[in-house]
DNA sequence: AGAAAAAACAGCAGAATATGCTGGTTATAT
DNA sequence: ATATAACCAGCATATTCTGCTGTTTTTTCT
């Protein structure tokens, strides 16, 4: 029999120590330690099993995209003309291959998939959208261009 | 008379040195060096001034939203019937307050907002919404309920 | 409730890293 | 061609990381 790994339920200095990271992942463990009372030791111990636990998936840098050639964003929703998986999965490939799509979601409720694009100019969204359309079994497609960005995803709101 | 900032443009080493820290903003400056082929200390002052010049907005740690109940995803699209700053402004102001809010665009071309959601359930997306249409000047909208997950977002791609 | 076991904790020491400084080189502009 | 400015590598010191030890707290089982 197959016995579960041992997963202890997140105490208050867990979600404290995963909301820090979030917001800083560069703090020293010295630092981290003492915004969240605690010594340096155990405190590097648990981010070593908040990591081995998977609660933290990766640390990366948020990159200023208007200063990098990627000042616009738009959404895409794409209909496929066929339900059928292979149409599904070729979609998806297509889909890792064009790197100005930086998120794709398989949705319910209207059409298919929203594509968050993020691109310098509409020349090159009219590119992308060329790309897109030639994907095998893509009906119809709607664009919506952001105007003004409201409320950045800053993470998740665990505190 | 204002001289403009001395802003030289970035060059090959300056993108990979972003593109790593997008990537992994925990690398240590010895190794980062090692990956861009510089010895440590250029490597630092090119970090440091990428910072100063914003192209680095901060270093975050990206949390597994499943392991930390907001398995759910849903987007919604919001019209609002009067178009006045007045309506404008305090929506954008509930949406900073509504934690289980992700992000928040103004859009072009049907509709006013699309908002994107985490939640841990459907139960929680019902409460949420309730919050949403309850704003002033909310008219319509309309939800998409994340499937699946095709393409994470990974930051700019600038390699 | 009490004893045993397990987990968590703080402090310490050696290794690794960050960071400011110096001198030398390359690129740029006049 | 020369002067100027930016960039680079290496070094020294201060800070931080990280594994280890003994102690305390919490949990579990009787």
């Amino acid at each position: 029999m197959l016995k579960p790994t041992k997963t202890r339920p997140l105490d208050r200095i867990d979600l404290a120590i995963l909301d820090a990271l979030q917001k800083n992942s560069r703090i020293s463990n010295v630092n981290l330690a003492k915004e969240v009372n605690l010594s340096a030791s155990p405190c590097l111990d648990r981010v070593k099993r908040l990591e081995a636990e998977g609660y933290i998936e990766r640390y990366g840098a948020v990159l200023n995209a208007a200063k990098l050639k990627f000042g616009l964003t738009a959404y895409v929703e794409v209909t496929l003309d066929k339900s059928t998986s292979e149409v599904f999965d070729s979609f998806a490939e297509r889909v890792q291959e064009i790197k100005q799509i930086a998120e794709c979601d398989m949705v319910a409720g209207g059409f298919d998939y929203l594509l968050k694009i993020r691109i310098s100019s509409m020349a090159e969204y009219r590119a992308v959208l060329g790309e897109v359309v030639d994907i095998p079994g893509v009906a119809k497609n709607h664009t919506y261009v952001v105007i003004e960005k409201i409320k950045n995803d800053e993470g998740l709101p665990i505190v």
